[in-house]
DNA sequence: ACCTCCCACTACAAATTGTAGTGGAAATCA
DNA sequence: TGATTTCCACTACAATTTGTAGTGGGAGGT
């Protein structure tokens, strides 16, 4: 259940995945259980794809702990271990942290030079948040 | 000269070079401009190196547009295009930047939480910019 | 002429991700 | 019941990345 790489040059859960493993938890994700035909059908609605290759990917899912298998009948079910909102805070959480480790203060200055050009609301909730920290702390 | 990836379970260059790369990088970025040969015979300290094997390593670093080569007769020199400073002066921006694209606010919280153990005289300095920010916005 | 040093070229191995074939067992259908 | 379809396990292969190293050629010294 661990995520390796982050991905500079991708977007979205590509970031974590490879682009058919995004696919597929993407289609888990909104669809919770299902079996592995739902999921090939679904993603042959964009492009063919073979029943093995979306089975095999989706096994491997399940060793690298992102997805849980379960049988019903000779039928396999397969969900997500977390849901995807627990999944992206868990991820920036932990990105968030190995960049304050590794670059401290220095990101905090890109941090602020990217939100000058950007999203004024975002700068309200820093202050807010700064404002209960400094109470915290007394 | 473009880090595809950075890697949760490493540190410092290990996140975004290779163990080979990252001892290779390291020293040049120490000694600016050298042989393979010095090179080699440096790494030679810590463990057995073969002569080739950082060649080859080295002349991926180039092909990638981390090193210049440069020939001196039959002798090639190479050295890091940026200085460490300036990598990772990159790399930790665009690392923010794609941080607070991807994730906006989660990534302010994190932060702060990451922070509130941490540095007093921080916050003080965020809170500065924030309303210097505030300013320049109106 | 020989030997040594340096490099180019080539190849291989492990890991990751996508791809898909073969075959077996279970369910369905004729 | 026998044939066919469905679903899955197992296996294999390709490309990419990174580390590893062999072979051989050319340049320079002895």
């Amino acid at each position: 259940m661990n995520i390796k790489n982050f991905k500079y040059d991708e977007v979205g859960l590509n970031r974590f995945f490879g682009p058919l493993e995004a696919n597929i938890m993407e289609y888990l994700w909104d669809k919770d259980e299902q079996s592995i035909k739902a999921v090939q059908q679904s993603l042959e609605l964009d492009k063919p794809i073979n029943f093995n290759t979306v089975m095999t990917v989706m096994n491997r899912l399940v060793e690298k702990g992102f997805l849980e298998k379960r049988s019903e009948g000779r039928l396999s079910l397969f969900r997500p271990v977390q849901s995807k909102e627990e999944f992206l805070e868990e991820q920036s959480k932990k990105l968030t942290e190995n960049l304050l480790d590794e670059f401290g203060g220095a990101v905090i200055s890109h941090m602020l030079d990217a939100m000058k050009d950007a999203d004024q609301g975002l700068i309200e909730k820093l202050e807010q948040k700064i404002q209960s920290l400094k109470k915290d702390k007394l």
